[in-house]
Order: structure tokens, then C-alpha cells, then sequence
DNA sequence: CCGCCGCGGTATACGCTGTATACGTGAGTG
DNA sequence: CACTCACGTATACAGCGTATACCGCGGCGG
């Protein structure tokens, strides 16, 4: 439903009631029953496509150039989507969603942007001499988790900067993960 | 209020609902509106309670031990709140909540557990040279935030372990970023 | 002592929510 | 023509936060 999803992405998943929905397309609450068994099956279908049209756009064009530029660029298609669609961000990845993917077993296949693109990089880093030898699935986690953690807290409003300066922050953060904060 | 905390931390914030508190002390939902200006309120005292408790309970014992041992337990004690009140978790870190600490400045002066604990002993390990020379909050913040990643994607059911693999998973992690994947 | 006033509590009501139930209505089909 | 079935409406119910009006009691000034 284009317009729940619209309002899910302009005000978050709390605002998506059924009678404004209804309302928003020309037909009563009830109506949508016809189509939807309740409110959370609704919401599913549009989280379900907002993913897959997501992942869609992440594996479509994948930057090229050196290693270390593709994960920035990738780390910035990520902050785009976060930043730039938070509601949906949070409903989509933050928030429990029963059918998502799950680590390790989901991923194991390379499937599930943004995972799968990490997991590539990390792949070709390691085969490259770049990144220690050690568990690929197990490395990229650590890189999309400490993003996703970052993302979390600016989020929440836990992180006083600008969104310009969250970012540079962010690409700080990967970096000392894939150099290594330690001497 | 202790009700409204027993339920925040048993069912969450979703299931704290006026007139269920009130029922469970004995007055109207209205009664409570005499304490607490509204819902939120009364969320936010309870918030504000468990945070000085948890900020209390985790600067009471710092772990001794070498530096290694004590970013483990330190880990340890920080996965014991995530996992074992995960609603409460999600409450005071994961939730936007007005007033939460932000970083850098409100962390600059070492306030605010976890974070000050992992800010000490990543400015400890600088000193004795197990960490590189850079800067501590933001070496902390990369630390703090791929381990909140993780406890995220965990609690949303991203992540297909039980509760020890799950742990262990997340010292593997802290020591993949405190000794570096790269080469 | 009397009256008053404010504090804590109750009762009721309003608008919102998701959704169960009953009904209607038009298209397609035997 | 009648029947069926998909789609929509109308109504109702329980629950939510909370605004408003009321009420009893304890303390305090005149």
C-alpha cells in the first residue's frame, strides 16, 4: 500500500493507523481488512517491498575503484538510507520484524544488503592481503555492527553533531575498526 | 513508580498503559496525572531511576585484573543489562529519549557508564601502549557502538544464536576491533 | 470554633486506536 | 434469473491518554 508506506516513511510506523490509511486512499478502515488479515500484516508488505526495492538499489550499481573507496562509498549508500529515511530505517532494521534475516545462517549465501556487500569487501580484502585472515561472515559483522551501532545512537539523538559531521564520524569509526585501534 | 517499573522492565514501555498502573497500586489511571504531568512522565522518572541505579551498580566494582580481563568483564556486565532486561535496554539506550546523554560533550568530563568505563580503559591502554596514540572518546565510541550493534541486531532477532553463542560472539567481536582486522 | 483551601482521589467523557460483526451491492456465472 | 463472491460500508466494542468536574479530608487563618 503506497500510502501507508509513504506515511511510514514520513512519520514512522506509529502514524500508520487504518483509518488513515483508509481515508488517504478513498475507502474506510475496514476496508483495508479486505486486503490486509490486520494492521501488522500491512505494515509487513510495505516493509517487505521497501527491502527488496533497498536491496535493489544497494546491489545495482556497485561502486568500483580501490577497495578502500568501494567500503566508503559503501558506508555512504548505508548513511544515505538511514539518514535519509530514518523511520523506515528503524522499522526495517532496528525494530523486531518477525521473518528477517538472520545472521549467520541468512547471510551465509551472500544474500541481504547491505551485509552481503560488507561481506564481499571483507572477502576480497582478506584475499587481497588487506584484512587478516579470519571468519568473513564473522569480520563483516563487526564493520556493519559498529555502523549500525553509530547509526543507532545519532538515531536516538545520542550523538550531538550535524549530520555532515556524524558522517565524517562514521568514516572515522570504520576506519579504525579496519586498520585497527590497536599499536 | 515501582509498578510502572516492574512492567517497563517485565513487558516494556508499550505495556505501561495509566490505567493498568493505577489498577495495580490501588487508584484510578486519573490519580496518577496528581504525580506525573502525563504518560511520559512517568516513563521518564522511571527512566531516570533504573539509569542512576545502572550508572551506580556499574561504577560500584570495577573488575581488576589486566587490562584484557577487564574490557572482557567489563563487556560481561554490560551484555548481563542488555540481555537480561532487554526492555529496559531498548527504554534507555536504544529509545530517543529527551535528556539522554550526547556525545562527545556530555561524555568529555567521563560521565555516564558504559561509556566512561570503556573511555578509562581505552585511555589506559594508550597510555601503556596497547592501544595506538588517537583519540580516546572517539577510540571508545568505536568500541561502545559496534557491541551496542550487536546487542541490537540481537534483540531484534537478527542475530540466530542463544544467549551464550550470542555473548561469545561479542567477545570475539571486541577483541576482532581492540586488535585490529586488518593485516 | 468555623470556614476555607488545597491535595489527593474518583467519575465521566472525548477522541483516538485496532478490529469483530453484520449488512449491502455490483459483477460474473450456472 | 438466481446465486455467489469480492469488495465496501456501518456500527460497535474494548482499550488507550487525558480533559473536566466533582468530592472528602487535613491543616490553617480569622
Amino acid at each position: 500500500m503506497d500510502v501507508a508506506r509513504r506515511i511510514l516513511v514520513e512519520e514512522g510506523a506509529g502514524a500508520v493507523s487504518m483509518r488513515r490509511v483508509g481515508d488517504a486512499v478513498g475507502i474506510t478502515a475496514m476496508a483495508i481488512y479486505r486486503h490486509f488479515p490486520n494492521r501488522e500484516a500491512l505494515l509487513r508488505a510495505v516493509a517487505d517491498r521497501c527491502a527488496r526495492e533497498l536491496e535493489e538499489s544497494w546491489t545495482r550499481r556497485l561502486p568500483g575503484g580501490g577497495l578502500a573507496e568501494r567500503v566508503s562509498v559503501a558506508l555512504d549508500h548505508f548513511l544515505d538510507f538511514a539518514l535519509g529515511s530514518p523511520h523506515l530505517y528503524r522499522f526495517l532494521i532496528s525494530d523486531a520484524w518477525a521473518g528477517a534475516r538472520r545472521f549467520p545462517e541468512d547471510f551465509r549465501d551472500g544474500q541481504g544488503p547491505p551485509f552481503s556487500v560488507v561481506s564481499a569487501l571483507v572477502e576480497e580484502g582478506m584475499r587481497a592481503g588487506l584484512l587478516k585472515q579470519d571468519d568473513p561472515l564473522e569480520t563483516a559483522l563487526v564493520v556493519t555492527s559498529c555502523a549500525q551501532g553509530l547509526v543507532q545512537q545519532y538515531l536516538s539523538g545520542r550523538i550531538g553533531m550535524d549530520e555532515p559531521a556524524f558522517r565524517a564520524l562514521c568514516h572515522r569509526s570504520t576506519w579504525r575498526v579496519l586498520a585497527g585501534i590497536g599499536a
